[in-house]
Parts: C-alpha cells; sequence; structure tokens
DNA sequence: AGCGTTAAATCACGACTTGAAGAAAGTGAC
DNA sequence: GTCACTTTCTTCAAGTCGTGATTTAACGCT
C-alpha cells in the first residue's frame, strides 16, 4: 500500500553522496577503490562525488596506504571538525547536554541535577537551553556549524510538528518540547525516547554492532525496550511500540505501577524487585537498594528465591521478544539490568530457552549492554548525525 | 547501520515506473493528470512512462472523463489480462490451487482434501504441481504469462534459496520446498506462512485497507499472526516474528503443545478451548465442538465463564500486541476468530483496555477480519503480484 | 632512466527528468 | 461554420547523472 515516490535524477546523486558517506562513517578511513568495491559505484562516480565531498569539507585525506608496487591509495575519511553535534538527556533525576563533533567524541558537557522541584517544564525547558549556551561558550563552538540538537526524554514523543511528549513518570502530559525549546534556539531539534536513544547507541558504538534486528531491554527502575527492526528505530503507529515492560507475563497477577496486572514490570524492574523483597533494608535509595539484594543473596535464601524467580519473569519476558520479534540479538541494559545481569542472565536464559519456541531461539543471541546509562546523551546525538548521513550532508 | 546501495540512473526509472504501476494498481483508473498529481511527476515523465507501460502491454485506457470544457481525460488502468498468478494454500486439512488475473479474481481453482495419508512432502508437491497444471489446462492459460507462483504454507519460511519450510504441526523439518517445486516447474516461486499470506490479502482487500501499522491476528485451531511495519509484513531476522500464540500470559501456567508453559494459545485457540471444556461432546471436530461451546454457554454456567477466561486471556494477548507494536489497527480472522469474535470481542476489548498502557491503546482500533480462510490462496497470489508491482513489471 | 603496476581523474556516451512550447480534443459564442 | 478558449496530453531542448574506456598520476623494481 505504500506508494514509492522517488523521482528526479538528483535525488540519485543525494542518495549515492548518502551511501559514501554513511559507509566513509562506519567503516573507518577507506580508500576510494574500497569505496567502489562496496558501495557497488564505478571508479569514475566515485571520483566524482568524493571530490564533491572533500570540496564541501565534509571529507578529508587520512594518509596512504602501500599498494604492492604501484600508485598507493589514499585514505579517506569523514572531516570530524567539519560540524558539532548536541545531544541532551533530560533523565529522571538530571539534565545533561553535551556537545560532540562529528565522531561522536565529547568536547563539553554540563549536567544539572533536577531537585525536588521536579520536572517542572519551563524549568526543564532553561536548562536546556542554558546548557547549549554553556557547551558552545566553552569550546568556543560556532552555532552555525551545529548540525543539530538531539534529545532523549523519559515517555513517549509524537514525531511530527510539535514533537509532543507524553511522559508518565515525570508527570508530563502532551508537552510540546519542540515547540518550546524553538523559542530559545533555531537548531534543527530532534526528540525521542531516551530508551530509544540509548539503543540507538548500543546498536552503533555498542553490542547491537552489524546486528540488523535487535532489542535492547532497558532495565532500570522500570523497564523498557528499544525495538531494532532492519537496521532502523521501529516506532509504530505513534511512536509508543516496544513497551515491553508492561507485557502481561500473569494475567491477574500483582499489580503494576501502570495499573494493569501481572506486567513484567511488576516483576523485573528494580522498583518492583525491592518491592517484593520482604527484608528490604530501609532508607536505601535504588542502586544502593539493589546492591544490598544481590549481596544478601548470597546467604539469604529468601533473596535467593526472590532473585530466582526474577530470573524466570525475565526469562518469559525475553521469550515474548524472541516469538514476537525474532530479533537475531537481545541485548539487556540499564543501570539495573547491568547490575543484575551477571548474577540472573545464566538462568533468564534457561527460562526464555523454555518459554521461546526452539527454532528462533536457537537464532538469537542474549548478550550484556556495552554502555552505560551516560550513554543516553551519545544516542541523542546520534539523531541529528542520522539525518546528517541520510541527506548526504544537508544540501 | 544499513548502506543504502542505490545505483545507475536506470533503477530511478524503473523507480518511477513501479510508483505509477502500484499507484493505478490500488487506485482504480486514473487520469495521467491525476496520476501526475499524486506521485509528483512531472506531465513529461508520466507521458513517456505510460506510453512505455501501453507498449508493453500491462497499462491500457479504460474510458474517457469530460472536464469541463476542455479535452477530456483518458483513463488508465492495469491490463487485468496480462498476466496470470497461482496462489497455493497448503492448509492442514487440504491444497487449494488458484489461478487469478492481474486484478486477482479467481479463473480457476482445484482443491484437494488431505486425508489422514498426512503431509507427506512428496504428496504435496505432487498435488501442487498437479493443481498448477490442471488450472492452466482448464483456463487454457499460456504458461509463459503466469508471473509467478505464491505458496502460503503452515510454517516457519527459510527466505532464500532453497525456501526451507519448518512446520512444526504438519511434521516438516527443514524441508526444502523451493527446490522440491522447482524440479516441476520453471516459474518463479514465493513462498510465505500461510498466516502472513492472510493478512497480507486483509491488508490489500480487507480489513486492513489504508493501514500502514496493523496486526493481523489469526485464531484457528492454534494462534498466530501476522505482524505489518510500515505497510509490508515484519519477518525478523530468521522470518519467524510475529508468533504471538507463544506468548507467555501466565508463568508457570498451563502446558502448551509446544512444551512451554502458560502461552495464549493453551488458553485460546480452538484447541484449547475444546480441552478445557470439561463438558465437551465426544466425536465433534473443532470447528462443531467450538459451535458446540457458543451455543452451550447460552445456558451453562460453565461453559459461559470459561468463554469469559478465554476473553481475558485474549484481551491480554492483544494488550501485549498493542504495547509492543502500537498498531494502528488489530484485525482478529481466522475461522475460529470469526467464529467467537462476536461473541468474545467486547469483553476481550475491555480487557485490552485494563492490561494496555492508555495512550497507544486509544490509538488503535480493534476489528473482525473481512476475508474468511479462502483468502490464504489469494494472500499466496500477492507474492508474485508484489514483486511484479515493485519492479515496475519484470524488465 | 625505463618498465610494470596500481590508483585516481577525465571525458564521451547513453539514459533520465524537467519545464516550456506545441499539438490534440473538446465547448461555446457569434 | 468558424473562431476563441480551456484543458489534456505530447514533444523536445536543456541540464544532470552514472558508466566504462582512456589518460594521467604515483610508486617499486631493475
Amino acid at each position: 500500500m505504500t506508494y514509492r515516490r522517488r523521482q528526479t535524477v538528483r535525488d540519485l546523486r543525494r542518495g549515492n553522496r548518502s551511501a559514501l558517506l554513511r559507509h566513509l562513517y562506519f567503516e573507518g578511513p577507506l580508500s576510494r577503490q574500497e569505496l567502489g568495491r562496496d558501495t557497488g559505484l564505478s571508479a569514475g562516480s566515485i571520483s566524482n562525488v568524493i571530490g564533491e565531498l572533500v570540496a564541501d569539507g565534509l571529507v578529508e585525506e587520512a594518509g596512504a596506504v602501500e599498494s604492492d608496487g604501484g600508485r598507493p591509495r589514499t585514505l579517506l575519511k569523514i572531516a570530524a571538525g567539519h560540524g558539532y553535534l548536541v545531544g541532551v538527556d533530560v533523565g529522571e533525576t538530571r539534565v545533561r547536554v553535551a556537545l560532540f563533533d562529528l565522531a561522536l567524541t565529547e568536547l563539553a558537557a554540563t549536567d544539572h541535577p533536577l531537585s525536588d522541584s521536579g520536572h517542572d517544564v519551563g524549568h526543564v525547558v532553561q536548562l536546556i537551553l542554558d546548557g547549549l549556551a554553556a557547551v558552545l561558550r566553552d569550546t568556543g563552538a560556532d552555532q552555525d556549524r551545529v548540525l543539530g540538537v538531539g534529545v532523549g526524554v523519559p515517555g513517549i514523543v509524537e514525531q511530527g510538528g510539535d514533537l509532543v511528549v507524553h511522559g508518565q513518570t515525570i508527570d508530563w502530559e502532551s508537552v510540546p518540547l519542540g515547540r518550546l525549546l524553538r523559542t530559545g534556539t533555531e537548531l534543527p531539534l530532534h526528540i525521542d525516547n531516551g530508551a530509544k536513544t540509548l539503543g540507538q547507541a548500543e546498536m552503533w558504538f555498542g553490542a547491537g554492532r552489524g546486528a540488523k534486528h535487535a532489542v535492547i531491554a532497558l532495565i532500570g527502575s522500570g523497564v523498557g525496550a528499544c525495538v531494532i527492526a532492519d537496521g532502523t528505530p521501529y516506532r509504530g503507529a505513534a511512536s509508543s511500540a516496544g513497551e515491553w515492560g508492561h507485557t502481561t507475563l500473569q494475567v491477574g497477577g500483582r499489580r503494576c505501577r501502570c495499573g494493569a496486572r501481572g506486567c513484567l514490570e511488576a516483576y523485573v524492574g528494580a522498583e518492583a524487585m525491592l518491592e517484593r523483597w520482604d527484608a528490604a533494608p530501609p532508607g536505601l535509595s535504588e542502586q544502593e537498594g539493589l546492591a544490598a539484594l544481590l549481596g544478601a543473596a548470597e546467604r539469604d535464601p529468601a533473596a535467593d528465591a526472590l532473585l530466582s524467580e526474577t530470573a524466570e519473569y525475565l526469562g518469559a519476558g525475553i521469550a515474548d521478544l524472541i516469538n514476537l520479534f525474532n530479533p537475531e540479538r537481545i541485548i539487556i541494559g540499564g543501570w539495573a539490568g547491568l547490575m543484575i545481569g551477571p548474577r540472573l542472565l545464566p538462568a533468564a536464559c534457561e527460562a526464555a530457552a523454555e518459554y521461546a519456541l526452539h527454532y528462533p531461539f536457537t537464532q538469537t543471541s542474549i548478550e550484556l549492554g556495552m554502555l552505560g546509562p551516560d550513554a543516553v546523551t551519545v544516542g541523542a546525538a546520534t539523531l541529528p548525525l542520522a539525518r546528517f548521513l541520510d541527506s548526504g550532508g544537508s544540501p
């Protein structure tokens, strides 16, 4: 039902520019020769397009490599300094703004904790705009060379026009964050769910490298997921796909904070695990509490049983992902996921093997994430970068 | 991570041909004028490409319509007689082969029941090839004008090379059906899961028309689903995505025929429902049994409770689909689904509202399918048709 | 210095879309 | 019946693009 709608001979050029740029970005320095081999373009076209890219300053030479006996091939790479990217992480406890170059090395960052004043929208917007100004000032970067700003937020983001955010956990109801931010900056704006940006980061630079179909499961206080279908994040009709945490694992089961019963999140998130632990020491943060639980499981049978049960639920949840999405890789991330992963993953894998269909299970590898929660910022910066690469460098 | 790989100026033409062909196919007779407006191509190109298509016999004129005062516009449509399509349904109980024209009107069909001899591979292959020969003979259709053969099978199909089928329910283990069929015919071959072909048919001609993101849930003896993401069926890494029936709804719950516990299919499929019905009359077929159960629920509280429970499980399963895929539409199909739908859907929707997240639930409509099980054949014929349209008519 | 080898640049050619200008096919007024 | 007008469709010059063959560049080896 989707009508392709491609046109002029000019789009062709843009497409090929994009392909070259992308390939060069991910496969590091390459010669024109290798680019031709990999992309299928003729040597003539490569020469032509690369010449243009070099003239535009997007690509630069990166030394040469001998070629047994003949003219050495000159290597090419993306000019990391050609532009800047801004990544913003609006987390549950802080707002972090970072400036990157095109190679996504961090040049400067600011970090503001969100105190009990909570997530007042005006305040958060101000923090973002201030952070943006600060990182630009600190590095002396020229505003005109910032390719775009990516923002990761804890909530569902309606893509399009105003970039409206629905963030249940931070009490944001239909906040037109895009419109609000545009009052303070004219830079191109991208906003997405923080879990999705983290997933994107894992795909590009972490445990997801090379996979086409993957699910990045994010376990923190609650549980979320980022589904990668055919190399790109899957959003669904209203950008809320991948709400794995509220998958039902127990009809009529334990009450979840979303109001339903028997959700995965009612058993597996840090919050739920601590609530289920009768002997939880009072007054600890979730991080400390979870660490205590893991420690206690060494000697306390009740705590150990709790972890075993959690592993079974996690495994069943993973099995659902396998059955429904058939990914080649499932990556467990999020601060709690990374914490409980080493302890629970073997048992969870066993459970997943039982609950999933045999054939797709054998096709899936289950791994721990490689990037910590800080990667949300990198992932956010990934959004304008993706646009940059897709468009073949703006024009 | 996916490197676009587009090339020559010739692909452009193919793309535009395809866009025109597709648009003409789905939006019925249109004038060149309207085609230009809808696809964005210039009048010159339209004229050029359409001229080619008419010369190739893919498109033909379909009358004219006056235009207040000026030259009347001539309407164009796909030439339904330009080629033939074959659809094959390898079901659990029969093998059906049908010949269609390009408009997917059925020209001839054969239907062979599969007796207890079961699904012996050689036998099935022979039935397909015989059926193919028969429909060609009956209609006098020229073999050279058959664009391709689509086959729907009950099992997972590895796309690529040999088109290997893994069909647990019919005892097919790694059957290279593609290779086997190619010994008897040289027509282009497409094989896919029967649930997916039925889903495709619903999307093109049934309850799914116009949706970009949808899930077609198929309830028969067991339970399956066809996930449509961005207008095309989502397969996952190994073509086994959408195994909704084995989603876990009850950790440690009822044993399912797949070996796991608490699967949706252990509660909602026809087989499971009858097994759970203590008062099931013996000796009935599943169809008759299910009808009896629905009848008994009018007066027997136990049967009524069984149906209510089933509705809750179905609702929870639907909620999982909503949370994970965020579709705009969920379509309940399959013979059992169509049978129990009118009775269970209201209660199931209520349950889904409870188990799903509020925001995506409000974005989703839940409907009954419009096509019966016979549509598997049409859906199968859809496979070569899709290829025909994508390629802009073979060349 | 000359030869062989490999990498990159150049250029004629064919294919493509566009946009403007022209041809076709009607209506309606005189 | 003719002429002006409107709308649709076709034709054609102009500009762009990728290819593939040919040149030019850059190096090692003898």
